[in-house]
DNA sequence: GCTGAAGTAGACCGATCTGTATACCTGCTT
DNA sequence: AAGCAGGTATACAGATCGGTCTACTTCAGC
């Protein structure tokens, strides 16, 4: 399972945004991508099974024709919404990795990147936690790539704590992930203000502590 | 039968577990008992929008007439299978509050009944996350019952917070649920096994430190 | 000038959705 | 003995679901 999925980049956390996922099938014409946008909209504010095809085609200004010779099948937009989501969040946390100078900054960084991803594109929590809420099976091909960005996130922080302490670094890697998705969570159920913001705090201190254990790197 | 039936007491974070909720309107027959039995679990498996009445009647051997009988309509079914969960979590939940000695062993405590609860209750994440997913209206009935939950929730860790540590209470609090809500998606994701045992860890030395740093109370 | 890709407009299909209706049965309580 | 709550069985209604189909249009490239 855990094969290699990704080397979290020494300087700057890169990695494919697209690794291991099915190329798009689907062809970008103008009307694929109005359909794309207004099927993003819709599924993240109202759930991936409260959403008709006809409301999405109506939302894009595209007839159900236009939208079923681009993505054949309904399935097909959901896998697309969910690897173009993902896609944007790699790119959009990128630019907040490489202006970070050290591994602990760029930790740091994630958290920064998240509260201003929220800001347009999180007010009702993660994507990715929300259509796993609505897909039982295990098989549907929107399944790996959920759980792709998450063991990308995963292997993000762990390879970012092991700069930071030689040991213990999976143990800190988690423990800043759990914190990551409890601040997402908390932000778009409203739990209390800032909540992305506080454990942006938070991981700094803990990377902090960290750091001061075992000084050997910065 | 529909009293107040529990409280969750212990040192801090009292509440009645149906504070602000609206009274249940239905009469649990056997047969809606059934049916609630039968939609918590299909809910929860597949999510709200999946799964039809008409399903839900075959599941609990019930025909559809006794299920409108009982509900009135799918969302009050909802609302129920919500209310319900929250109050099994929560007389769950107190008796492992009630078990802990200190503040300090209650906040820990939490955790562990999370970890507990999610063998056979949590393969998915959190329910009221889930739900939450899947409604869009903030007027939507269920919604009070999602939040209340998050907000009792909150409620009870800086109680807790505030028994150890007398001045950054709610920023410890609110740590605290960040790093179970976390926890929660981290174990309904398999992001890593064990994830709630972590944090359980995780908070004990957070709080640890907290009590080093505030000596007052133990 | 023709072809093919990308599109509009809109009818249509079978299945499923939430919700209702009619008729009948059963076991308690008064 | 009567009445009623709780239930079965089943048919039905109107809307919506995902998906297909025919016919026509527009436009760029060879």
């Amino acid at each position: 399972m855990t094969e290699g999925t990704d080397r979290v980049g020494g300087g700057a956390g890169k990695g494919d945004a697209r690794e291991a996922v099915a190329p798009r099938r689907v062809t970008m014409t103008p009307g694929a991508r109005r359909v794309l946008g207004a099927a993003a909209r819709l599924f993240y504010d109202r759930g991936i099974h409260a959403v008709g095809v006809d409301l999405i085609a109506a939302e894009a200004g595209v007839t159900k024709k236009t939208l079923y010779d681009r993505f054949g099948s309904k399935e097909q937009i959901v896998v697309e919404y969910l690897a173009d989501r993902d896609e944007r969040w790699r790119v959009f946390l990128a630019g907040y990795l490489d202006a970070a100078p050290t591994p602990r900054d760029k930790a740091v960084a994630v958290f920064a990147a998240s509260r201003d991803w929220a800001v347009g594109h999180m007010a009702k929590g993660c994507g990715m936690v929300n259509a796993h809420a609505e897909i039982s099976d295990p098989a549907h091909p929107a399944y790996a790539i959920i759980a792709g960005q998450k063991a990308w996130m995963l292997g993000l922080f762990t390879g970012l704590a092991a700069e930071v302490v030689p040991r213990g670094a999976e143990r800190l890697g988690r423990t800043l992930m759990l914190l990551h998705e409890g601040a997402l969570v908390a932000s778009g159920l409203r739990v209390f203000p800032g909540a992305i913001e506080q454990a942006r705090r938070d991981a700094e201190e803990l990377l902090r502590r960290a750091a001061a254990v075992d000084p050997a790197h910065g």
